[in-house]
DNA sequence: GGCCTGATTGTTAGT
DNA sequence: ACTAACAATCAGGCC
């Protein structure tokens, strides 16, 4: 069985905050971010009077109950993304990886 | 070498 | 424009 739970799982405090990476190279969507595409629409059908809260929660809890199956197909579409991802985070290194203000772009062998 | 943490993604809707 | 739960994710950083 896969060792899901260890010391993670924040209580909840993080939302887009930060920013330590000056090129911030972006991780790829979760499934849940392409499942939430998908079935914002639905969901809103389901509860039109829902707001955020509401229909995030149902959203989520629909997501749980869905099979790996079901899954599936938007973990294709995560699949996908995290490829995109990989050109992000390699023109991000790139670019200097994480340093601090430095261009890094070796292309020529004399350039100045 | 292995573990962990932080940062990010998208939704809506109100302020 | 941002923030808030919802879940995944994953890669890098640190011991």
């Amino acid at each position: 069985m896969p060792k899901e739970s260890k010391s993670k799982a924040a209580p909840a405090k993080r939302t887009t905050k930060s920013k330590k990476d000056p090129a911030a190279p972006k991780r790829p969507l979760s499934a849940y971010m392409f499942f939430s595409q998908d079935h914002r629409d639905r969901v809103k059908a389901d509860n039109p009077d829902a707001g955020f809260g509401d229909v995030g929660r149902l959203l989520g809890a629909k997501w749980k109950e869905m099979s790996d199956a079901e899954k599936k197909p938007y973990n294709d579409m995560a699949n996908r993304d995290k490829v995109r991802a990989e050109q992000e985070k390699a023109a991000y290194q790139a670019n200097g990886g994480g340093k601090k203000g430095k261009k890094a772009a070796p292309v020529s062998s004399d350039d100045d």
